[in-house]
DNA sequence: GTGAAAGCGCTAACAG
DNA sequence: CTGTTAGCGCTTTCAC
């Protein structure tokens, strides 16, 4: 089944090559029965144009290089999809490249996307600190999501822009939830301090119970790793500390899952005694948990839509600046129903 | 900064166009000087051919589509790093297309990707069961991974090559491993029997049982969904039917993990009382465990990278026929430690 | 209104 | 050994 090119389009009706071309791109002037010829020939033959011979006369190919570093981990793939989502329906397709956090891998992988000329990139990472650049005066814009650029470019100003979660945003979500449920005594046990996330997420839960002057249980954020056993050590440690504890936040559902268990060891009930809020809103964590955790979802695909939607921006002169975040939402579950007393 | 085309290299070198090209491919007799002359000219230059000109020509665009019915899932992702691992080590690149299992965006994809000229095909699923075929004559071959077409493919003969995990073995080798560490109650508990996949895992876990003359503890297959709630409910149902159980088969490791939360309320320590594996060997899910759980590795990076070698071959004009099948491994933790009797 | 011709960047066949 | 030519499929002047 060989591709119909322009040439049978053109004998099928005909005209010329040329005329051919500017009936199905609806240019020049011409009889308008001439055009409808042309169309119902290429649509006999099932005529596509050959993306490959537009993109070398245009110049534009219509695809994007979407690189990440995360291996299509958790965080990343979201993402993805939510940029490929509203790629596709620019009728961009997307060569799809992992790094696996290997500068090596991503040098090889950024030559090869700008040899093949693609109109822009997006890069993906699974932490939203600042990484090195990928790479300055490539000629296409570049869009990074769930991860920035450090610097700020060098010598030609911003590479490119960046769209993150808004950690803060959710930290004051699960805070505002558990004060409005009635919580007072509410603990932080989250990942590693190093994590911005982590200290993004804590700033957010101590900007609103601060004004409301509910201290945080146990005086300080529990920082740790990003497991459930951390969870479970860290609930054990926050019982003996602040027995009070009558909620926590944690800092991903995983953490939340050790805690969960931990404190069913030891006796104390979810939610009666203890609310639970998790974080990432990852289904296999929050939904077999028991009872289903309530968590904060960073809506991972409406950030991939938001710089799939800034990359098409700039590579319609449009680029944006600087870093922008994207609102996540609080789902509630029955972790954290009000407490029953 | 524009790409320096082969034009400029000649100039450069001081030869002709197409002197350049031989140069360049190390076509025809050229003197080694000129040759010379050209590459560091090329060099100089940063040039690198551009690959739309050349597909243009060649009708081959070493770009491949990968299409994914299952939102690039837990089970889709490992399959395509492998794959995209596979072919990117042949210079070729990957258009990703997440279909959301929507035949109608599958079709859409499906007349992008031909209409790119792509040299080939991979699809990829969440399910093995066979699912109706991407399309006949597409005039590319087609690789299926975690996913195999129906039917016999049509008039044309089979319209490709499918690569699945290994269900039967991997069931087996649980078996194995459990009456090796000295079971000899063994349940199974798993995901929906309209599953192949469960079906063919039983299956294995008969196949090393009955040899023994060691039955199914509980008497049959425990089939529920491919849940932590359905583990949790079934461990209940299981302790009642067939207290003297001392192993546990898991359909999946979300399973595994409802089975363990069970046992522990129920009293039963594990692996002590019980062992338990899981299936899928699922990172969060095993490693958070506690104990961290027993699981089979379907090996689903392999899948990918077999699919994609398949491929290769095909597109080489090797097609591969049939289903092939890729071995997982068990990967032993503390879940299934001997029985310390 | 329509056709002929040039050219996007490259390779392959043929002259010289 | 090297240069010239044709052409992959398409769009876009520019004549007619």
């Amino acid at each position: 089944m060989r591709h119909a090119t322009i040439r049978d389009v053109a004998a099928d009706a005909g005209v010329s090559i040329g005329t051919a071309s500017k009936a199905l791109n609806g240019q020049g002037r011409l009889r308008p029965e001439t055009r409808e010829r042309v169309a119902e020939a290429a649509r006999r033959l099932g005529f596509a144009p050959n993306p490959l011979a537009q993109a070398l006369l245009a110049g534009r190919t219509y695809t994007v290089g979407m690189i990440t570093t995360d291996s299509f981990g958790r965080f990343s793939i979201p993402v993805m999809l939510g940029a490929e989502d509203a790629l596709g329906a620019g009728r961009i397709s997307v060569f799809m490249c992992d790094t696996r956090d290997d500068p090596e891998r991503e040098h090889r992988y950024l030559e090869m996307l700008i040899g093949r000329r693609v109109d822009g990139l997006i890069v993906t990472g699974r932490r939203i600190e600042p990484r090195p650049p990928i790479g300055a005066g490539l000629g296409v814009p570049v869009v990074y999501a769930m991860t920035q650029p450090d610097g700020s470019g060098g010598p030609d100003g911003p590479v490119g822009s960046a769209v993150l979660p808004d950690d803060v945003g959710g930290g004051a979500a699960a805070g505002a939830h558990l004060l409005e449920t009635g919580r007072r005594h509410i603990a932080h046990i989250t990942g590693p301090e190093r994590f911005l996330a982590a200290r993004l997420r804590a700033r957010g839960l101590r900007g609103v119970l601060a004004p409301g002057g509910v201290p945080l249980a146990a005086g300080e954020v529990l920082y740790g790793e990003w497991s459930e056993r951390w969870g479970r050590e860290a609930a054990g440690l926050l019982l003996r500390r602040a027995p009070a504890t009558d909620a926590i936040f944690c800092g991903s559902d995983q953490i939340a899952r050790g805690v969960g268990d931990a404190l069913r060891a030891a006796g104390r009930r979810v939610p009666d005694d203890i609310a639970i809020v998790g974080f990432d809103n990852w289904e296999p964590m929050v939904l077999g948990a028991d009872p289903p955790l309530s968590s904060v979802d960073m809506c991972l695909e409406d950030i991939g839509r938001a710089a799939a939607e800034d990359l098409l921006a700039a590579i319609g002169g449009e680029p944006a600046r600087g870093v922008r975040t994207v609102p996540g939402r609080l789902v509630v579950r029955a972790s954290s129903a009000s407490a029953s007393s």
